[in-house]
DNA sequence: TATTTTTCTTAAACTAGTTTATTTTTTCTG
DNA sequence: CAGAAAAAATAAACTAGTTTAAGAAAAATA
């Protein structure tokens, strides 16, 4: 029963009060708790109705493949965060699996947007969401890989422990090997 | 009085029904009909509480400039549209100017809200705005600059023809000079 | 802990895109 | 419609980033 503890917290901290009884039980009827082992994929390119993921404990990378079969990470979530496709219910682009073992409790967006409607609570998250992505992109346009390499490591330095680097090269736009290429060069700049 | 016709259409548009005399009055309100010359800025980075604009008439650009002083175009937008920094009030890092002379009613974030009481047009516009700005990532991490343009030439043909070359290079993310190679190839395979 | 698998590094030859500068073409304005 | 201003093209030397391939280091597993 007691669960979805952790999901309730966070709606619990968004409202400022304690959920009602009837709050509870529309949480716990809505939300799914999975549990997804590490590299397990959750949705693929092609499907459609994804679902919307909030991370107990874990992290999830959502990611395209070209038509290379090149993989390029577009979004990262941690514990507390959210991560899904917005676009659903339509046929999404993207890939979303685990890169750690994780513990998430998953919305269907029809759900999503009746819990919205009772608590609108949406708007921020697709808001926060959107300014996110628009300040990827700026850094994508203007800055050199390097620099937003930079950029990564003083503003998420938990994600670059957590990550093996060939994520993080494809999320920041380029190659493995270019970034390795950057990182030793800044390791002998060291000395 | 009634110079406030495209956007009243355009609300009944949406709503799927006439709009009453209170919501009339209300649309007159909250908007203000503003006529924007070419290259006129609206408003620039470092400003806060910048305001949501739709367009009646003409073609806006926003765009970000970098520490060397150059020019990224994020957004266009036309005829129809919106445009504004949804991270708003917050301070933008954006600059938001005039490519055509336009003609635009715009709003206060404040207001925005107001207007949409039960926020499911806010969280429509929000949401296309960010399927549209994923899909933009998307691309410019996976693609050269020369299939970007040939996807924005079919996609958005009018685009091309109403924009300076200049312009579309920012928002390819490449160079002007670069962009003018492409064509010049491109013209010379033709033979 | 030895072995296998995964990740990271290095190198070399290459391509995409930049920079600066000059010239040509197009568009705007008196 | 002439002259000025803005936009586009071209060239050449450069830098950022890719590709392929092979070896080294680290991590996972028997």
């Amino acid at each position: 029963m007691e669960n979805f503890e952790v999901i309730i917290r966070y709606y619990e901290k968004i409202y400022g009060r304690p959920v009602t009884v009837s709050e509870k039980d529309l949480i716990q009827g809505s939300f799914r708790k999975e549990t997804i082992r590490k590299k397990e994929i959750i949705f693929r390119g092609g499907d459609s109705n994804t679902r919307h993921y909030f991370i107990e404990k874990g992290l999830l990378r959502m990611y395209v493949i070209d038509s290379a079969g090149k993989e390029f990470n577009i979004l990262f979530a941690r514990e507390y965060q959210w991560i899904g496709d917005l676009a659903t219910p339509s046929e999404t682009l993207f890939y979303l699996d685990a890169v750690e073992k994780s513990v998430v409790y998953s919305i269907s967006d029809e759900n999503m947007n009746k819990l919205t409607n009772d608590f609108s609570m949406f708007v921020k998250y697709i808001k926060k969401s959107y300014i996110f992505l628009q300040k990827r992109l700026v850094s994508i346009l203007i800055n050199t890989a390097e620099e937003n390499y930079k950029q990564l490591v003083e503003q998420s330095p938990e994600l670059i422990s957590r990550l093996p680097q060939y994520h993080i090269s494809s999320y920041l736009g380029v190659t493995s090997v270019f970034l390795s290429k950057i990182l030793s060069k800044n390791a002998r700049n060291k000395y």
